[in-house]
DNA sequence: TCATAATATGATATAATGTATCATCTACGT
DNA sequence: ACGTAGATGATACATTATATCATATTATGA
């Protein structure tokens, strides 16, 4: 289960995802902080929509969904959000604070029960047996990133333990 | 690259799909084998809406596109097709012939250069592995059905060979 | 500081994809 | 033939995503 995340530890995310753009000669404008503060409070992967909704519900100004896609590309190529091909949602980076550098084989693993979604980093073992695999008819694999399906620590023990 | 199937081959897996819905007791109507014919014929994914045209490309009554839907849905849930959910497209089963019964255990390797998908199966090492990555954070997997991409032999061949 | 180019956003329209619902049709057992 | 269940047709609409041009904002050099 994805944490929440109080103010304090926010704004340190933004303000680490602010010096992470800049490092890549972008900026982080005041709309984009805003669709990435969404996610980052989110506890669940979120569709466009879902964060357009959020942004127009705390400020005044509309926001466009035109401007959500933009955004929402560009914080995907700055790697301050993922996007999860199985549903078409987005979810923040867990590793914007840390130099984590190991985005092509980081692995998403989707909670069936609570929607939440657990980032983690392919293991030495499961890489090499998935390009084994995929070496036996002769694919070569591009990426080492995938979305799978389960039920998370918290959810197995609620759907246990009763009531 | 998934091999051009002529009608002898294609009138064979037909049949084999009859014979498998009929086990199931459901019945492979003439919309149902129009657009499992498709798909079959098919050397690479299709979306519903591609599957659509095609469909209305042959016969003179259209298809309204909401029967394209239902059928497909028919169709996978016969594990005569797959859904990738990557790129909301589907596949026409690998298999249909032999008598495969490891579907939650079946992968997909999509090709980047001519968007061909090669169905294998998992190996032990590989769903063991995942397994075990996922264990790590207190997960359970729920499915080993991946879609992973890459290159396919003749694509690294036709790329590094030149014109 | 101001003009200007580059970048970002607003606004509008529309394409593409997917679902809800009810009517009609067809196959099949009785 | 009749009634029922399953399948398809038809229509409307919801959702998701993109194209395009106008406007605003920011950075930069004269």
């Amino acid at each position: 289960m994805k944490k929440q995340v109080n103010p304090k530890e926010l704004d340190v995310l933004l303000r680490a995802a602010e010096v992470s753009c800049a490092e890549n000669g972008a900026r982080l404008t005041e709309r984009r902080r805003q669709v990435l503060s969404v996610l980052m409070q989110s506890s669940s992967p979120l569709s466009a929509y879902e964060v357009l909704d959020l942004c127009n519900r705390s400020t005044a100004s509309a926001m466009p969904a035109m401007s959500v896609y933009r955004i929402l590309d560009f914080l995907e190529q700055q790697l301050l959000v993922h996007r999860l091909s199985t549903s078409n949602k987005y979810v923040s980076c867990a590793h914007i604070t840390c130099d984590h550098k190991h985005f092509q084989t980081t692995h998403f693993l989707l909670c069936e029960g609570c929607s939440s979604v657990e980032e983690v980093d392919a293991t030495e073992e499961a890489s090499e047996a998935l390009e084994q695999m995929a070496k036996t008819v002769g694919f070569k694999l591009t990426t080492q990133q995938f979305e799978l399906s389960g039920i998370c620590t918290t959810c197995q023990n609620s759907a246990s333990g009763g009531v």
